[in-house]
DNA sequence: GCCAACGTTGGC
DNA sequence: GCCAACGTTGGC
C-alpha cells in the first residue's frame, strides 16, 4: 500500500471540519501532478493531513475510502476526486519546522516541491513523521 | 504583505 | 516550439 500527504488550508477546510463531517470528497484539484497522485491512490491507503499556510503542520491521518472518480465540481473529464475518512488525530502536530530540521526528511516533496498539494510519501518517512508526533524533542 | 517557485497562457 | 507575462500557492 502507498502513503500520501494531502494539504488543506485550515481556513478553507480544517482537520476539525473533516472529523465533524466524517468523510471528505477531495475535489477541486487542478494540477496534473496532484491529479496523477490522486489517481494512483488505492482504497485503504493512508495519507497525512497537512495544514498549509496557517498552522503549517501535519495534524492527522486520513484513509482512502473511495478511489478516484470524476471530480463532481467540474464537467471537465480530466479531473478526479478521491474520498477520504479520518483515521486519527496526531497526539501532537508535526510542524514543517520539525520536518525541515530532520536530516532524514529532506527528500520529501513537502519540502522539495512546496506548491504540490497531493504527494506520495515513502513508508519510512510516513512512519518517521508519526514517531515525531510522539517525541517531544524530535 | 512580500516574494520565490512554478504552472499556464498566448504571441510570435 | 519558445519564451515572456501573468496567476496561484505557500512559506516567511
Amino acid at each position: 500500500m502507498n502513503h500520501w500527504l494531502i494539504k488543506s488550508e485550515p481556513f478553507a477546510y480544517s482537520w476539525d471540519d473533516f472529523v465533524k463531517a466524517g468523510r471528505s470528497v477531495w475535489d477541486g484539484v487542478r494540477n496534473y501532478q496532484a491529479r496523477n497522485n490522486l489517481k494512483a491512490m488505492a482504497e485503504g491507503d493512508w495519507a497525512l493531513f497537512y495544514h498549509s499556510n496557517e498552522g503549517m503542520e501535519v495534524v492527522g491521518i486520513a484513509q482512502v475510502a473511495k478511489e478516484a472518480f470524476p471530480d463532481p465540481s467540474t464537467d471537465d473529464p480530466r479531473w478526479v476526486a478521491v474520498e477520504f475518512v479520518p483515521v486519527q488525530r496526531l497526539e501532537r502536530p508535526v510542524t514543517l519546522h520539525q520536518i525541515k530540521a530532520d536530516n532524514r526528511l529532506q527528500q520529501i516533496a513537502l519540502i522539495r516541491q512546496s506548491r504540490l498539494s497531493v504527494m506520495p510519501i515513502r513508508p519510512e518517512e510516513f512512519d518517521l513523521i508519526l514517531s515525531l508526533s510522539q517525541n517531544e524533542d524530535a
